[in-house]
DNA sequence: TTGATTGTCTAGCGATGCTAGGATCGAATC
DNA sequence: GATTCGATCCTAGCATCGCTAGACAATCAA
């Protein structure tokens, strides 16, 4: 059995080696330029292998949209610890989050502007997604204020939070005054 | 001067005939089924005569967007002069700009998801976009609250509506709970 | 050693956005 | 009224896209 593990773990390897170049790719030159071909050339391998690990250029989003879930959580999760009151701990998420989608176009791309063939707000949704979620609704819960419903509040947000996400990146709105538009959202959303 | 006069209303017929096909095919089968063939085809026209009004596919996206621009400016407008009170006001307009949102996938698509090729957010922005968010401005500024630049408001609660009707379409929200999610933001953004 | 299975590649399909070059048509001139 | 000439439009084609069929080679079990 020994062989069949090595030639799992290689497949195993190379599928991750797939998803990172994806990534890497999209945000040296957006999603645009991932193409198959180009993709496969990197991998240095042809192009029918990526089918051999995902269903199609849809599922290698889905992927990356995964991994750049798990991440979110980790760093939405580790700005909140770093504060002490709940506001300062909305504050602290709030820029995480958009810091986030600063750093990683492609991957907030993939998570929220392409179809990944993710399932969102259901039950099939993957777990990565919901515990993503999950870390927001630790910090923002707390806010919500009486008589609103936590997740209610925090898809609410998350909402806001994303509005101001895409539509800096897409130069919809001016990159200059990003920190009083969040410090406005926190003031008047969160309720101590 | 009269042939030349006829040939130039006829052009510009035909260029209007372009737009409005491209956005109804939009919002019958998405952005991904306008294809310059099939747009060609619908105009009993070919291929290369798109290119003789448009740069390309970009300029038609934009100008789709542009004509939406203007309609959203109009149903804003409408939805805040029915209103009495600035607060009311502010949940007409968000209420009229997540109906306008949801009832025209694809024409908001063309101003804020996909790239149209026009300008935002500086002097070379085209007047229709200037003034829709001129429209918001409007009626959110008046909500701003003491200290708060009313455009800085504006910007902020745009974006909180924009987020609010993406995330909504691309199934990352559940759909219902719309009301609610915007009577949180009205009341806690709103400042009467 | 043989046969079967697994893995990978080459080649190709139907699309896409876009463009070059030739045909056609109508207006203006002689 | 015939002829030029420029504007207008179409056919055909390019490179590229996501994806797949079928041939080939490497590896395993018997």
């Amino acid at each position: 059995m020994s062989v069949q593990e090595r030639k799992q773990r290689e497949r195993a390897e190379r599928e991750r080696l797939i998803v990172a170049t994806a990534r890497e790719l999209a945000e040296q030159q957006g999603w645009d330029a991932v193409t198959t071909r180009r993709l496969a050339e990197r991998i240095e391998y042809s192009q029918p292998v990526l089918y051999s690990h995902f269903r199609g250029k849809r599922e290698i989003i889905g992927a990356v949209a995964l991994e750049g879930a798990a991440e979110m959580a980790v760093a939405v999760r580790a700005a909140a610890s770093s504060a002490n009151s709940p506001r300062e701990r909305v504050a602290a998420l709030a820029r995480a989050y958009l810091d986030f989608a600063a750093r990683n176009p492609a991957v907030y791309d993939a998570l929220f502007q392409l179809d990944g063939g993710l399932a969102f707000a259901n039950e099939d949704t993957p777990e990565p997604l919901k515990d993503a979620f999950a870390a927001l609704l630790e910090s923002l819960g707390e806010v919500a204020g009486d008589g609103v419903h936590p997740g209610l509040f925090t898809e609410t947000f998350w909402a806001s939070l994303h509005g101001l996400a895409t539509l800096t990146r897409a130069g919809r709105l001016p990159p200059e005054y990003i920190e009083p538009r969040v410090k406005l959202l926190v003031d008047r959303l969160a309720i101590v």
